[in-house]
DNA sequence: TCGCGTCTTCCACCCTGTGGAATGCTGGTT
DNA sequence: AACCAGCATTCCACAGGGTGGAAGACGCGA
């Protein structure tokens, strides 16, 4: 490891994080413990945040995200989307369901692009939204490319909350299916996120952020001899977006 | 004013925020130009930013912002919809319908915070929902805060399809009704999104992502009349929504 | 009014970040 | 292949910027 890291830096973003996940507004001796920081340097890096609107003060004295940050966020998205959004428009045109593209952030997974299916009566997923690893596919799939211990910690870290009566909440059945996944080379959804919903992911090979591909729409027509038919093109464009993401 | 900030953080928001206005991919040395620091100092700040996640190195070597940006980005987001959660119970508890704040996102409109009216008898919205910008009111004030040109793009990227007959479906007529939204300072939907329902809608001004608040209820009630009362009520709100996402 | 917990300011130390110079790449050209 | 830009990366000595203990101000509840 030995990362260098600008110190001041890694600390600032530390507070973004803690901010982020606290989820609410937070009070400064609430980040001091959090970050183990003494109180003024926090303090000081909180000025520094806030004067540049990515924090921001409430009357309360605590502080929130600023509106910055979500400027930053959505720059973002479009940059991620934007090469992937005419592979993910193939996929859902192909097969007729809602394509997604989610990239490991910490111990979720950010969806960073999606393409609606024709007949998408409903979105189900959103760009920006973060979602758990256990309990959907792209998170399955993403956690194939991680190491045992990682997806250990993992679990232990952030849970196996059942996000429905089918969602993994027992570690080793994780592990397992995880085994399998990488094996088999995609992971499949069975309403383990949301009843009724079906989703087959494959990973993106050969990118630095693990990043995965799904199709996903309800059970009835997501069957598994659809499966049969999506996993070839999941590949095929996964191959296609690393190509894309590694060009430029 | 003389804020002292802290000089590595601000050099890195810094590279952030440019990476983000290019909106692309970005070289070194592009950066060091736009920044106006010297190329080892930058790299250093990169190094951190790319081990953090917030920023991703491409194998041409050049870097854009990194899928934990928007992890951020989504968090900020709903935190800032928590905190206009109670200017947006007042606008429900004077009016006495439901209130609904949406933000700009991409080619669509997403709600971050609702407020139910007293008699709401169904939800009309659900916070996270995506809906068109051309059939509904937030959706026609946001594309009230875009140029021209935008508004034409997103009309052809996103299509305007009739949710109902009264639903404008035609290029011309709704920059026409957009420029007049923009003269008048409010939009209205009536029954273009859901038939018998009645919106009016304002601009949240001076916010870094485009933010729209509105009104709306089943138009026996949410009359013409009431939008002569309310769209005061919308604006002065409006207003105090910039303060509190500004500073508070 | 008083007292306590929390936030803010101060300041001297010194560690951390800085950036000029030198070296190592890469990919385009003859 | 050999060469040469044009970048990117590493190095290192200097000192300016960041740090955090301590003290002071503030706000809130009693």
């Amino acid at each position: 490891m030995a990362e260098p890291g600008v110190q001041s830096v890694e600390r600032a973003l530390d507070l973004l994080e803690i901010m982020a996940s606290l989820d609410g507004d937070t009070g400064l001796s609430e980040l001091s413990e959090q970050s183990g920081l003494p109180l003024p340097t926090i303090h000081r890096l909180m000025m520094t945040l806030v004067g540049r609107g990515y924090a921001r003060r409430l009357p309360s004295r605590r502080y929130a995200l600023g509106a910055r940050v979500m400027g930053l966020g959505e720059a973002a998205g479009r940059q991620l989307g934007a090469g992937a959004r005419r592979h993910l428009a193939r996929v859902a045109r192909e097969l007729g369901e809602t394509a997604n593209l989610a990239m490991l952030d910490g111990e979720m997974a950010v969806y960073v692009a999606q393409a609606a299916s024709s007949h998408s009566v409903r979105m189900f997923t959103e760009v920006g939204r973060r979602v758990h690893l256990h309990s959907t596919g792209v998170g399955k799939a993403l956690l194939g490319e991680l190491p045992e211990a990682a997806v250990r910690d993992i679990a232990v870290r952030a849970g196996l909350a059942a996000a429905t009566d089918r969602t993994i909440t027992d570690v080793e059945a994780l592990l397992a299916a995880v085994g399998e996944i990488r094996e088999r080379g995609y992971a499949v959804d069975d309403g383990e996120q949301e009843v009724g919903v079906r989703c087959f992911a494959v990973v993106v090979p050969g990118v630095p952020v693990p990043t995965a591909l799904s199709v996903s729409g309800p059970a009835a027509r997501v069957s598994f001899e659809f499966g049969e038919r999506a996993v070839p093109v999941l590949h095929e464009v996964a191959r296609e977006i690393t190509a894309e993401l590694s060009g430029g």
